[in-house]
Parts: structure tokens; C-alpha cells; sequence
RNA sequence: GGCGCUAUCGUCUAACGGUUAGGACGGAGCCCUCUCAAGGCUCAAAUACGGGUUCGAUUCCCGUUAGCGCUACCA
């Protein structure tokens, strides 16, 4: 009880504005009840149309008119529980950064203890042991994913959107997409385009959207209360990336004492005149010695204000950094959890910098181990091509679950042995201590672009997939290959390959004798069984040809009148069906005999076994 | 160069300071079987190195080595 008023009380910065809320018009959850809408997804302008008429999937929705004292949240999590809840809105309005209504008035005291449920969706139900100080942590959850559209949406990328997407589905919390474009000569929007298509082909969601090149007013803006709290300093000097050496340069050559001590009116008068300048954060040095934080995957970290540069907030043009702006957003949109990159681990003791200059309690922080390819090199799209491409696992013929799974076992482990996880199951499992320390290998060559347990994992998810929904999914493969594929036919075929293909596209390799007409040319050897013959091959193909002229063509049918034939002819079984197979198939690998055969039909099986025999000497009278 | 992070089979990983160091993928072999696949069984394969602390170290500490990251008016 003493935890919920700490929280709500204001201490963090309210650098946001107000955003209008959106009429409710149509709740998507079925109930009803006039009210607002708190939590709108904006959506960015050139959005892909299928995913612009997705339902909203926020993370919490409170429809209610926060006068009144009775309001509706929704739970995102599944099942989707609906819990009835008292002053949230107003509660939420106050401590969110979504919206607020005009309406809302600031209560410093909501308790959540108000958070009364009534039956048949009780609080204690659903988190039997936990308070409601700890449901209302869970709604204040917010994570980022904060990409920069520089090129397609890579493995790396999109393995960190999941670790943020399955924190925030795991715990209720809200999922942020921001786009940080903020330096516009490296933005495309093929790249853009990119990370859109690759999310939406996972069916990753996102409750908010931002785009950091519309909020350059609020970064100069942090950065200017920075200065003006004589946290910063103009620094008038000019040098450019080329004139550093890394390998010599010492950070103590870049404290520019002589600009960093410059006497304001100085800075003033040369600023006035129009002398460029680029905004430097004063690391303070002098009243403390290191910079701390709290790691939730590293542990304790902390690194001496000696060693951290003095680093740029505003550029000589007036743009915001990247540590500028992204920390700006991150306090503004009231992130509570950043996970990212390992590769930010050092860039946090300038951000915790930067929060505390902003005066801003900094975020939880958890890093996540890198990525990397075989030769120990970060991933890359200029060394590594397409292969790093969500894309092109995709176009592969991956199940977007299969991928989820081979990505979330980089670097995480649910710890009890399990491999093969559905989306429930890791958003279920997944805790930020499962995630280890060092990076992991992506195992792939250029022969192999995928990782063979990426592979056997996605095999794996296949067999899961009912029979109807694979035929559906290999249709597109099917037409790829040049298949005249439809869908009566598919699901006939769909079970023969079901648990011999490992991707999609395998369909192309498998199914093709179902839909070539005629068989691409093969070896006549290959018609020869074990120990036979030729002679052998034509006799048995002669037999076959009679049997199955008259066969009733099933499966247990055919199984009967080929043994019999077998037997017969005093051969071996699989001295009978090799030849069969082949002259069906043009290939000694292939699915089951008598299912394929059924699929086939008579008249292609006569058809393919006669064109076998031509390719054969005549048969031999081996009757007698 | 400075600073930071990391180190278990080929790869992904598990192991309150006490295990014959476990599992999975991949590899090899056997079984099953109309080929393939699947399935079953078996095998090979790891604590980077050197010092401590401890009755006992994969685990804690120090050093070495190696890898990665940051060190930009990139993100």
C-alpha cells in the first residue's frame, strides 16, 4: 500500500504533452460502454494496408469516462481476462504516457486497493499471490523497440523486438515501436518497408508507434534544459571522424578543457555570432567518480567518470544525437524497461547520464548478448548478404513460429531442457535471468545459409501444423516451383510429405512427381532393384503393369495385390516396389509406395509404367 | 592505445561450491522398414591457460590469452 503512492507521485519528469484521446467508436473487445479509448496505436502514414486493418492489439485499454467511478481494462495476455476495475483510467491517465483525456484529473492517491474485482473475473483469480502494487507495476511496464531503417530487418534485430515483445506480453505491459530516423541521409524507406514486412510476417504486435524524426522538438528541447541547467557546453572546435586515430586517441584528449571551462559570456557572444557549435555533455568528473547502474542481465555495472568522454547531445547543424534523442524519447515515453543490444552496454553510463541531467530516474536496463556469425564477426547485410535477412528465412519457407523459437534459444533458455516451444509456451517461460552472457553463434555457411537446428526446429513446427492449414501454407511454395498446384490436390498430397519436409519450399523437391506431367527424365538404371537386373526391372514392371490395370486403387488394396505379385514372382518385396517406385517417380527417393500411388490414380501410374518398359530391354518369359 | 563485457562438446545450451559435467542440433553406427522420412537404441565430442581461496572449484578471487563491444557532429 505504501508501494502505490511512490509510484504515482509524480517524481519522474512529465516532459510529454497531452494527446488528444479518440472517441470510442467500436470496442474491439466486444463490450460495450460509451467512453474513450486511452491507449491508440498510431499508425505511421505509408503503413501496409493488411496490417493498418489488424485490430488494435494494445496492451492495456481502459474504455470509461474517467468521472466515473467505474471503469473496464483489458488484460492483453490469453486468455484475455477482463477484470472490472475502479478510478484505473483516471489512475492511468495520471501515471501513463498513452494519453490523456481532457477530462482526467490528477489524483495523487489512487490506490489500487480500489482496484476492486468483482466476480466472475476476480483479481485473486488471476494472481492469486500478488498485491495490487504488483498489477500496477505490470500495467506501467513499458518497452521499446527502437530500430534505425538502414537496411532490411535482420535476425538480430528481430531477436530483440521478441526478448521485448515476450517481456512485455509475459508481464502486461506495452510494447513500443519507435523508429529512430533521426539521420535522414541514411534512412530508406525500402528499409522501413523492410522491418514492417519482416514483423508482420512473425505476427509480432505493437501497441504504440513512434517515429523520432517528428519529436526532434522535444530532444532539442531536453538538450536545451540540459544546457540550461550548466550540464552542457558549446564546444566550438571542428574535426571530423577521419582526423581521430581510435588506436592512439586518449579520452583525456577529448575533455576540451579549454572549451568545456570557456566563460559563458564567451560561449554566448561566439553562439550569438553565429559560430557553429556542437553541444557537449560536461560529464562531472569533479563531484563524483564513477557512473552506476543495475544490470538486469549483466549485474552491477559501473565506469569511472575519467573514462567517458565528454560526448556530443546537439550536432554542429542543431540535430540531436542518437544518445540525445533516444534518451529524450525513452524518458518522454515513459519507458520502464530498455532491452537492447549488448553493444549498448557502454553507451548506458552516458544515458544514465543523461536521465539524471534530465532529471529523470533512469529505466531498468537489460542487455542482451550479440549475435554472431561463424567467424566470430558481428552480423552484418554488407559482409554477410541476405542470408542475415528475416526475409529470407521467409521466402525459405520458415514458419514464423519456428523462427520465433530458433531465435529466442540464442542467448535464453527456459533452463528445464525443453527445445520445441510454442509462442504461448515461451511467452510463459521467459524471464530476463534465463538470458546468459556471452554472444552466440548463428551457425550458417554460404552453401547453408540457415542454421541446421533452425532447420530441425522448423521441421518440428511443421508436424505440429494440421494437415489442412500446411496444404494451405505450401500452396505460394507449389506455385513457386511451377507447380499447377490447387488446393483439392494439395491436400491430398500434404500428408505424404508432411513429416518428410523440413522447410516449405521442400515442397518443390517432394511433391514434384504429383504435378509433373511427364516425369523429368531419369537414369534407366535406376529402375533396377537390389541384386536384379534388367530383366528383372521389365518383369516386374510387365506384372505390375497387369495387377494394378485391375487393382482397386487404395491404399490396403494396392498393398495386397503387389505383395501377392511379389510373391509370385519369388522376389523380395523391395525388389517389387523399387522398380514401381521409380518408373511412378523417376527417383528412388520418394514418399510411400501405395499412398503415392493412390494419390496418382490409375491412368498417370499405367502411363509412367509404361513409359519405364520402353526404356527397358523387352521382358524376358520368365513365366516357365 | 584506453575502458567495458565474455569464455562448458563443432554449434545452441544445463549444472545452491560436492553430478560418471546433463540435454538438443549436427556427425557415426545399429534396429525397424517398400525407398526416404519418422521412431527406438548406442557411440564420439567440452569446463581456454596459470595461479590462488576451500576438505572439495565448471562455479568464487587474481592474472594471462582470446573474442566481442564502446571509444563519431553513426545508430
Amino acid at each position: 500500500m505504501t508501494a502505490v503512492p511512490r509510484l504515482l507521485d509524480g517524481s519522474r519528469s512529465r516532459v510529454c504533452r497531452p494527446r488528444p484521446s479518440t472517441p470510442l467508436k467500436r470496442n474491439p473487445w466486444g463490450f460495450c460502454g460509451s467512453g474513450w479509448l486511452h491507449s491508440i496505436r498510431r499508425q505511421p502514414a505509408g503503413f501496409p494496408e493488411r496490417v493498418r486493418m489488424r485490430p488494435l492489439s494494445p496492451c492495456i485499454s481502459i474504455s470509461a469516462t474517467p468521472s466515473t467511478s467505474t471503469s473496464m481494462v483489458h488484460f492483453p495476455w490469453s486468455p484475455p481476462p477482463r477484470i472490472w476495475a475502479r478510478n484505473v483510467a483516471t489512475c492511468w491517465a495520471n501515471i501513463g504516457a498513452v494519453s490523456t483525456s481532457p477530462a482526467a484529473k490528477p489524483v495523487q492517491k489512487v490506490l489500487l486497493l480500489d482496484f476492486i474485482p468483482s466476480p466472475p473475473f476476480g483479481l485473486a483469480q488471476l494472481y492469486p499471490c500478488e498485491s495490487s502494487a504488483v498489477i500496477l507495476k505490470r500495467l506501467m511496464l513499458r518497452v521499446r523497440f527502437a530500430p534505425s531503417p538502414t537496411g532490411y530487418l535482420h535476425i538480430g534485430s528481430a531477436r530483440t523486438f521478441i526478448f521485448n515483445w515476450l517481456y512485455a506480453r509475459r508481464n502486461g505491459g506495452t510494447m513500443i515501436l519507435r523508429i529512430d530516423d533521426t539521420d535522414v541521409e541514411r534512412n530508406t524507406q525500402e528499409s522501413l518497408d523492410s522491418i514492417y514486412e519482416g514483423l508482420q510476417w512473425l505476427d509480432l504486435s505493437w501497441d504504440e508507434f513512434y517515429r523520432q524524426s517528428e519529436r526532434g522538438e522535444l530532444h532539442r528541447k531536453a538538450a536545451e534544459s540540459i544546457f540550461a541547467k550548466g550540464l552542457a557546453y558549446r564546444d566550438f572546435r571542428t574535426f571530423t571522424f577521419e582526423d581521430l586515430d581510435l588506436s592512439k586517441v586518449d579520452v583525456h584528449a577529448k575533455f576540451n578543457p579549454e572549451m568545456r571551462e570557456m566563460p559563458k559570456v564567451e560561449s554566448d557572444l561566439r553562439a550569438a555570432a553565429g559560430e557553429p557549435f556542437v553541444l557537449r555533455f560536461r560529464v562531472p568528473r569533479e563531484s563524483r567518480t564513477d557512473v552506476t547502474f543495475q544490470d538486469m542481465v549483466y549485474g552491477p555495472q559501473s565506469k569511472a567518470t575519467a573514462d567517458i568522454e565528454d560526448f556530443a547531445l546537439l550536432r554542429s547543424s542543431g540535430v540531436p544525437t542518437y544518445h540525445m534523442a533516444s534518451c529524450a524519447d525513452d524518458a518522454d515515453l515513459r519507458i520502464s524497461h530498455i532491452i537492447r543490444g549488448q553493444d549498448h552496454l557502454t553507451n548506458t553510463f552516458k544515458h544514465v547520464l543523461i536521465f539524471e541531467a534530465l532529471g529523470v530516474t533512469p529505466p531498468n536496463f537489460a542487455h542482451l548478448p550479440l549475435l554472431i556469425a561463424p567467424d566470430g564477426s558481428k552480423l552484418s547485410k554488407r559482409k554477410h548478404g541476405p542470408v542475415v535477412s528475416v526475409t529470407t528465412y521467409r521466402d525459405a519457407g520458415f514458419l514464423p513460429q519456428a523462427f520465433v523459437n530458433f531465435v529466442c534459444l540464442l542467448g535464453w533458455s527456459p533452463k528445464d531442457n525443453r527445445e520445441v516451444l510454442s509462442r504461448q509456451e515461451l511467452i510463459d517461460a521467459f524471464s530476463l535471468e534465463g538470458i546468459n552472457h556471452s554472444n552466440a553463434t548463428v551457425n550458417f555457411t554460404e552453401q547453408d545459409p540457415f542454421d541446421p537446428k533452425a532447420v530441425w526446429l522448423n521441421s518440428q513446427h511443421i508436424r505440429a501444423v494440421p494437415v489442412e492449414q500446411l496444404a494451405e501454407q505450401l500452396l505460394p511454395f507449389a506455385a513457386e516451383a511451377g507447380f499447377a498446384a490447387d488446393r483439392a490436390k494439395m491436400l491430398q498430397v500434404t500428408p505424404l510429405i508432411h513429416e518428410r519436409i523440413q522447410l516449405l519450399r521442400d515442397v518443390k523437391t517432394w511433391a514434384d512427381i504429383f504435378f509433373l506431367d511427364p516425369l523429368p527424365p531419369y537414369d534407366s538404371a535406376e529402375l533396377i532393384p537390389q541384386k536384379g537386373d534388367a530383366a528383372m526391372a521389365a518383369t516386374v514392371l510387365a506384372r505390375a503393369r497387369q495387377v494394378l490395370g485391375t487393382a482397386e486403387f487404395s491404399h490396403d488394396a494396392l498393398d495386397a495385390a503387389l505383395r501377392a505379385a511379389a510373391a509370385e514372382l519369388k522376389i523380395k518385396t523391395g525388389q517389387m516396389f523399387q522398380p514401381i517406385r521409380v518408373a511412378v517417380c523417376g527417383r528412388k527417393v520418394a514418399p510411400p509406395l501405395f499412398e503415392t500411388l493412390e494419390v496418382l490414380g490409375r491412368e498417370i501410374t499405367l502411363k509412367r509404367i509404361d513409359q519405364a518398359l520402353q526404356m527397358l530391354p523387352a521382358p524376358l518369359r520368365t513365366e516357365n
